[in-house]
DNA sequence: TTAATAATATGATATTTGTCATACTTTATT
DNA sequence: AATAAAGTATGACAAATATCATATTATTAA
C-alpha cells in the first residue's frame, strides 16, 4: 500500500489541502488499479461510490447522444480527479470514461472524501473551485460548438490538444486520437473532420505523417480558430 | 429591510439549509433591487463580490462569441441563485445576466455567504450540489449542440421552454422570447431559426399567433427532438 | 504470410445552414 | 397621426456539412 504524500495527484489537484492524517487515512483505504489504453473506468448510468486519482495516462469523458454518436466532452490527464460530480450529486455518472493510453488509477471511497469534506474546509473549497472551473470550461465550450465552424473547432482542439498534451520530437501531438475521436470531441462525422485535415495539411497549417498531426503553423492556426 | 424566511428563494436554493441566526444575519446585510426588462444585472468580465437570490422574474445567461453573436447557455427563473460560480472561483464573471422580465433581486456580499459556508456543511453541501446539476446540464447541453440539428435543437427548445415557464390559456409561452433570443439559445443564425419556426407552424408542430408562438403538437415535437 | 478487419482517405451528391436582400409588421418616438 | 426604428418573414443563393460509396492503407487474427 503505497504512500499518498508525494503523488502527483496530492500536488495537482484538491487534495493538496489534505493534512497527514487524511493522507493516512486515504492511503490505507484507497485501491490502485491499471487500465488498460480503450478499457473503461466507469461508464455513463454507472453508480461510482467515490473519487478516482489519475496517476498515469490520459483518458477521454464520453457521452453517447440519440443519434448513436460518442460525444468527447473532456480529456483528463495525470494530476486529476475523477467522478467528483457524482460523488457530490449522489447520483450515477453522467458520462463514461475510457483510457487513451494505459492508465494507472487510485479509488478512494466516498465516505472517506465526505469525512475529509467534513473536517476540512479548505478542501471542499478546492473541490468546489475544481468543479466550477469545468463549469466554465464548459459554458466557454458550448460558445465555441454553437457559434464556431467545424473548422474552426478543429484548428482549435489541435492548438488545445498541443498545449495541453505536449508534441514529439517531430513536432507530432504526442496524444493519439484516432479520426473518429478527434470527430467526436469537435461534434462533426467522421469523414468531414479526415476532409478537414486534408485540407489544413495542403494549406500548411498541419502536416499528416501517418496518423499522427504535427502542427506546422501554429499562429495560422490561431488566426483560423479566431 | 424585509425578512428572509418567507423568501421563495429560501424555500428552492441552497438557502433552504441556513439557520435563524443566519437568515437574520442575510436579512441585515442584503441589497434589493428591482431590474428592468432588457438590463443587465451584471455583465461578462465584471467583479461581482456576491450572490443573487431571483426572487422575480426571469433572466437569460449569455456570452458574446468571437464572431459577435450571443450565445444564450441558461434561463434562471425565480427561487433560484445567481453568481455562485464566480463567488467561489473568486473570478469576474463569466456570462452576462440580462432581465427578459422585469425583475426583483436581492445581492449578499460574499463574505456573509463564505461565513456561512464555514459554519454550516449542508449549506455548502447545497451549493456544490446545486454548481454540480448545472455542469451535468451543461455537458447535456453541449451534446445536443454538438450532434442535433438545428430544427431538433428548437423542438427540443420550445419543449423546455414550455416545461419550465408554462403556456397561458391560448396555449402560447408564457416566457416572451424575441425570435433572435431563441437563436441565440439554439445557437443559429436568427433567420434560420424564424423559417424552420414558419416550417413547424406550416406542419402544425406549433402554432404562430404574432410574435407567440403555442405547441400544438407536443409529441410530434418531442419526436422530432428524439 | 495471408486473409480479414478496421482505420484513413476521397469523390459524388444531398441536405442543412448561413448570408444578403428585401418586404412586411409591430412598436416606439416625435 | 406620422415617422422612424426594430422585429419578423421570406426569397435567392452560397457555403458548410452530412451521407453514401468506394478506394487505399494499416492493423489484427488465423
Amino acid at each position: 500500500m503505497s504512500n499518498c504524500d508525494q503523488c502527483i495527484v496530492r500536488q495537482f489537484s484538491a487534495l493538496k489541502a489534505l493534512n497527514k492524517d487524511q493522507l493516512v487515512k486515504m492511503a490505507n483505504c484507497k485501491t490502485s488499479y491499471t487500465i488498460k489504453k480503450g478499457e473503461p473506468i466507469f461508464q455513463e448510468g454507472e453508480t461510482l461510490n467515490g473519487l478516482f486519482c489519475i496517476k498515469d495516462g490520459v483518458c477521454k469523458l464520453s457521452k453517447l447522444s440519440s443519434n448513436g454518436k460518442e460525444q468527447i466532452l473532456k480529456l483528463v490527464k495525470p494530476g486529476e480527479l475523477l467522478g467528483q460530480r457524482s460523488m457530490i450529486s449522489e447520483e450515477s455518472a453522467n458520462l463514461s470514461a475510457v483510457a487513451l493510453e494505459d492508465m494507472e488509477v487510485c479509488f478512494v471511497p466516498r465516505n472517506e472524501i465526505i469525512g475529509f469534506f467534513n473536517e476540512n474546509n479548505q478542501f471542499s473549497m478546492n473541490i468546489m473551485q475544481s468543479i466550477c472551473g469545468d463549469l466554465k470550461e464548459a459554458d466557454d465550450h458550448m460558445v465555441n460548438m454553437a457559434q464556431k465552424t467545424v473548422k474552426q473547432r478543429l484548428a482549435e482542439t489541435l492548438l488545445y490538444l498541443e498545449e495541453t498534451f505536449g508534441a514529439n520530437e517531430d513536432k507530432t501531438l504526442k496524444i493519439q486520437l484516432s479520426r473518429e475521436e478527434l470527430a467526436g470531441m469537435i461534434g462533426t462525422a467522421t469523414e468531414s473532420c479526415i476532409r478537414l485535415l486534408s485540407e489544413l495539411n495542403k494549406n500548411d497549417y498541419i502536416e499528416i505523417i501517418g496518423k499522427k498531426i504535427a502542427l506546422k503553423d501554429k499562429s495560422k492556426l490561431k488566426r483560423l480558430a479566431e
